[in-house]
DNA sequence: CTCTATGCAAATCTTTTGCACGAAC
DNA sequence: GTTCGTGCAAAAGATTTGCATAGAG
């Protein structure tokens, strides 16, 4: 089991890109020490595509991961950014999210909420976990299937697109 | 605004591959009136592309659509099939979901009901649409936003995989 | 006869893989 | 020193596009 890592206070906060937003680097190095224990190892690479993560706070495809990344440091490579969004993903650190077109997006793994995707405009807000618990419920009771609301987006048409 | 098709009752029961079900050449009709209807054309590949949709119940890629079209007429090409699956998207005919990994895969759209994917096996079962009420009332009421339940699939660990 | 749909080939976009080298522990 | 991570190049997989032609209305 994973040792429960604790998550800046505002990371669940609602879904708006945020600049200047100070690295957390107590977070930062609690994911780098968990990879470390894992027998894995924290590289600069790693520690830059988490800062990003952490910075740019809403829903990112790999190759605007990457786009960030690069502007600090431009070695390093798309295909590392795919590896460690899976090893990252693997740990439970980020959730990625697949979308109706277009590459998946990724974001930090925050407690406990889901993602509201707009078809029309493509707008990702977020809600609370709670307003899943029917249907938690009624998956659980019907096929016995435990449902996980980070890891997967609810579409639908925003408050705009209606 | 569309209208209402009458879908063959069985389409919301439960996921399972059946072989064997009579074409419904009522609503085949009804989809191809409506093509027709908005000035498109009802082409034998249309026609066999909706029979195999109809007929092969659960959720396919367009590769596997490909195939069972392609056991009836071995000239409709692959792109036909990607291009009828988006304009059967846009008349609300047929839903498309977009999974952890592979292929979008493709199935009727009926009335209401969810999905309900294992991340482990793969595996995807369905549910009623009521189950989906209090997640529907909480993204109205916090984010003005309208849920469509048939466009998602949600995931999490079904009973075997737990 | 007109305009949409199709076949075919090629392009595009996203993600994955192989391999040799460099770096973390 | 050993093993894991990375860069680079190439492959693979899924989907889209351009264009000439066949076919539905």
């Amino acid at each position: 089991m994973l040792p429960v890592l604790a998550y800046p206070a505002w990371v669940t906060a609602k879904t708006v890109p945020v600049e200047g937003v100070p690295a957390d680097h107590g977070f930062i190095n609690q994911v780098l020490d968990l990879l470390r224990a894992r027998g894995g190892r924290a590289t600069p690479a790693r520690r830059l595509l988490l800062e990003v993560l952490v910075r740019s706070h809403g829903h990112r495809s790999a190759e605007e991961l990457a786009a960030e990344v690069h502007a600090q440091a431009p070695e390093v490579n798309l295909t590392t950014i795919y590896r460690n969004l899976d090893e990252l993903e693997r740990l439970g650190i980020v959730d990625r999210t697949r979308l109706a077109h277009g590459p998946a997006t990724f974001h930090l793994a925050s407690a406990a909420h889901g993602h509201l995707a707009c078809e029309q405009c493509g707008a990702m807000t977020e809600i609370p976990g709670e307003a899943f618990n029917q249907l938690a419920k009624a998956a659980e009771r019907l096929q016995g299937f435990v449902i996980r609301p980070s890891h997967f987006a609810v579409s639908g048409r925003c408050v705009d697109c209606q």
